[in-house]
DNA sequence: AAGCCGATCAACCGCGATTTG
DNA sequence: ACAAATCGCGGTTGATCGGCT
């Protein structure tokens, strides 16, 4: 693929910004608006390449920019991310409103990967020039989704796939073990797109790996209790992005099952409804909401298996 | 005062992904 | 279907600053 270099002129500034330089700019976008990078310096009668002018509008010249220092409350969800994403910065910055990927980013490098230096006993690696990561280390998010959780053995990635089955359980007991299959004609997934979060974690399927919750294959039934099934739920196209996006904690709170099930039968024409703490996505199904709650796994169709107990539990705790 | 060093952060670079023609 | 153009991401660099000797 023919790729022209994006400074390949002799003569461009570089280096950093002048005022007038990030006025020209400014006054260019407010009037045209974003985009067309590589023609916009040109136009706007900057002598940057448009790679630059990108990377000056969006990490320092955005209207929408917060300035100042991160806070407490945000250093704390840097942390968590980071230990569900890894490197994945622009996801993370997704979660901090009016932050850069670049201001996360050199923060994670410059304090908190240091600080997790200074403990190494803390799970996440820092990436720094200063002390540089592993292999093995590098952009693989340190596995402490369970923690506080029936142990699983597991390899977290940060892998965008789509879910093919989700797991769950009722509230009423209900036959032992029951296995049901949801036909795929009723098991639609409309979702929008979902720029927080386009990526997501799962969990390595612990096909032959048996844990001590007892999940050993996807097709055998979770035995978290004597009462729990699993049921099998076809849901096509389910990105899990979407399920990813959402609010776990409020996803799955076995202490308040069915607060966010609302009363969302889509249309009343059909037995579809809406889970509505799933990000506004639209997920048809023959399940009732009340059952959306109890959602323990998801797999994947690259057969990984995702514990959302397990990341609600980690996103709800300010533990490390 | 001068030099060194570490911390910080804006900016650059390379490359994969996506869009466009 | 393909190549080119563009975008966006993550890793890295380098200028600057402040503290220390």
């Amino acid at each position: 693929m023919g790729r022209r270099p994006c400074c390949s002129k002799e003569g461009l500034n570089r280096g950093a910004w002048s005022v007038v330089e990030d006025q020209i700019l400014m006054d260019y976008i407010k009037l045209h608006g974003e985009g067309n990078w590589r023609s916009l310096p040109q136009k706007a009668g900057l002598n940057r390449c448009g790679k630059s002018s990108r990377l000056r509008w969006l990490n320092y010249l955005r209207p929408d920019i917060k300035r100042g220092n991160i806070s407490h409350d945000e250093e704390e969800l840097i942390l968590r991310l980071h230990k569900l994403l890894g490197n994945r910065w622009s996801l993370i910055t997704g979660r901090l409103p009016g932050r850069t990927d670049n201001e996360i980013k050199n923060y994670w490098n410059t304090k908190l990967g240091k600080r997790k230096r200074d403990h190494p006993s803390s799970s996440s690696a820092p990436n720094s020039k200063h002390s540089k990561q592993s292999e093995n280390e590098k952009n693989e998010p340190i596995d402490e989704l369970s923690a506080g959780q029936p142990k699983i053995t597991t390899l977290v990635r940060t892998k965008a796939s789509r879910c093919t089955k989700i797991f769950i359980v009722p509230t009423q007991p209900r036959d032992h073990h029951q296995v049901e299959e949801i036909d795929d004609a009723n098991a639609a997934v409309i979702p929008p797109p979902n720029p927080m979060v386009d990526s997501l974690v799962t969990q390595k399927a612990v096909e032959s790996e048996p844990c001590s919750n007892g999940l050993s294959s996807l097709t055998t039934p979770v035995e978290d209790n004597s009462l729990d099934f699993i049921m099998n739920l076809n849901v096509g196209d389910l990105c899990l992005s979407e399920l990813l996006g959402s609010e776990f904690s409020q996803l799955w709170n076995p202490h308040d099952d069915h607060e966010m099930i609302e009363e969302s039968k889509i249309n009343g024409d059909n037995d579809n409804w809406l889970c509505p703490s799933l990000d506004q996505s639209i997920i048809y199904t023959d399940v009732m909401p009340e059952d959306w709650t109890r959602i323990n796994y998801v797999e994947t169709r690259d057969d990984t298996v995702l514990h959302l107990g397990s990341l609600a539990s980690f996103l709800d705790s300010g533990d490390d």
